[in-house]
DNA sequence: CGCCAACATGTTAGCGCTTTCATTTTGCCG
DNA sequence: CGGCAAAATGAAAGCGCTAACATGTTGGCG
């Protein structure tokens, strides 16, 4: 590995170099005593194709990027599985960026990717820097936004109305005869996703003639213990709440454990919906109510398209909507 | 970007490629005049270095690859977390293949990372073909082994000693006074750190005189669900059981919930200890006794060493061992 | 048995950068 | 103010591959 060139190989089996190229991919073309003579020239020298070289000749790298704010989110990395097992089996591998939430970040991770001649790219969510679009749409690579639905993709687009499911659960929450009922969400600072499902459940009160009171909204951060903080507040401000949806099952399970530990009956008491159906959602007691989105489609949609778009092929619709569904439990 | 060349900037600058090259790496060695007169042209073009040439002229890629099994376990994306914040700085980047717990896969991913020159590599794990440590050793990268603590590393190594780990925990569950200790973990195939958390655990047993008895032993896959039936078979045995230690967190959860649900009392029953400390695990009541490892600091300490290594420094010792500890709780 | 497809193979010219060495210019001192 | 070291700049030769075109070699048929 590494040392062998192709110019190696040629020589070595008395042919020039783009037999042994010809030989590799489109042995077809190759007559049998040739091919056989470089196929064992091949495997006595081990060698392996230089990509790099390969790239520049080529103008193409074989890399994909993906800018997600952070790997250690289980959501996002299941839309990233799906992804990386859409690609390689077309021989594309996955570069992985973490921008922190920062669109800024973002935008530096996207430069740097582009200079490394990426072939495609998916972006997590619709917000990014007006900078960020440009050079994207400079290149004109294909580039895949996943997670949330918007009406002006930068190219191509995959994933859920993160307002319509917000909507949903609220509405389900609302048909179930529950008000006032409260919202705890993710901060919504250079997150769509955040700042649509709370619109989604502002919406939905405002369709059923309740309102949105300030003092039963509380934004937080993305983890169970914020998720428990954010009821304990809720919870100490003594004000009348009968259910709870909370943007994110992480959130969810939080409540859930504070109402447990302050002896407050869910559902009896107040009721908690969430979002996402992370594994834990059903283990819990009472299990949770939530919506379920197809995450690991999202990421294999996204790297298909780009495939797809790089090979030639046509793409019928540039946004996809992967949709979700209401999972009824015990909490809600 | 993408457009303009180095020869682009250079003649438009008047001066030659050369003093663009220094003009961007070294300007102190660059006339005051000339200096401004580039960067001028520099700024008005949006020139972006074509790392893809970099690359072959000067043989080295600024790629560093990670294999891991899956991208979808949170503790392996800490990891990764905290390889890309490491490595990210130095203006490397972060090329992920997922080997589905397949060494074979992983194989096939190194095969075509070397190919792309990627100029050093993360490894999940001690246990790797031999074809996969040949190829590696032949390209004399810098490699790190993460997760585990073995005797012979490819190159370097950073993680904690699994067998010393669950040996720690188990013998925990030995001085609370225990007995029988049964024991639900994950399948060992193509997985070092499951087989070897079963050996802690078997030593610690042994070392308490205590004997490991195969029927109070479930192996199962790696996710609440599985610790839940898993916890159910070992119950449906009828045999005495007084504790368990889960080989993860995720089993322990599942575990703690099958509990739950057959009004099985933990601890005054069976007292239940994990090993991860994952975040649910100070959540769920009564909170897991588990054991905490520090996974961030896992990958970023990898990445500065494989940073450390590019850059010509010296590495004071190729094998770091990060430790753990025991986190008591109310679980066991 | 000669000719032309169809097949098989080779040649040439880069891709955009870095590396190495060569050359020119400047500054300083006796 | 000549000469030399240091500073500033440039020229040439690839890195290992691919793309596009060119050439050579068969075999089948009239």
């Amino acid at each position: 590995m590494g040392r062998a060139r192709l110019s190696d190989v040629a020589s070595a089996a008395g042919v020039s170099a783009m037999t042994v190229v010809r030989a590799l991919r489109e042995p077809h073309k190759v007559a049998a005593a040739t091919l056989a003579r470089v196929q064992r020239v091949l495997d006595e020298t081990g060698y392996t194709p230089n990509l790099i070289a390969r790239g520049l000749a080529s103008n193409r790298s074989g890399l994909i990027a993906a800018v997600i704010p952070v790997l250690t989110n289980s959501l996002i990395a299941e839309i990233m599985q799906g992804l990386t097992d859409a690609l390689v089996p077309s021989g594309y591998h996955l570069l992985l960026g973490a921008s922190g939430f920062s669109a800024a970040e973002e935008e530096t991770l996207v430069r740097a990717f582009l200079s490394r001649r990426i072939d495609g790219i998916y972006l997590t969510g619709a917000v990014h820097t007006a900078e960020t679009v440009r050079m994207l749409q400079r290149a004109a690579i294909p580039v895949v936004e996943g997670g949330n639905l918007a009406d002006r993709p930068i190219d191509m687009m995959v994933g859920y109305s993160n307002v319509d499911a917000a909507r949903s659960v609220t509405r389900y929450l609302v048909k179930a005869g529950y008000a006032p009922i409260g919202y705890i969400g993710a901060y919504p600072q250079d997150n769509d996703r955040a700042r649509d499902r709370r619109h989604g459940y502002e919406l939905a009160l405002a369709a059923a003639r309740q309102r949105v009171d300030p003092a039963l909204c509380v934004e937080t951060s993305l983890d169970i213990d914020a998720g428990a903080r954010a009821m304990a507040t809720l919870l100490g401000r003594k004000r009348k709440l009968r259910a709870v949806f909370c943007s994110a099952d992480a959130i969810g399970v939080g409540a859930l454990y504070e109402c447990q530990r302050r002896g407050v009956a869910v559902p009896e008491e107040i009721a908690i919906a969430g979002f996402d159906d992370i594994p834990i959602a059903a283990q819990v007691v009472p299990s949770l109510t939530t919506l379920r989105v197809r995450r690991y489609a999202i990421g294999q949609r996204a790297g298909e398209m780009i495939c797809d778009r790089l090979a030639g092929r046509a793409i019928k619709d540039p946004i996809v909507d992967t949709g979700f569904e209401m999972v009824a439990r015990d909490s809600a």
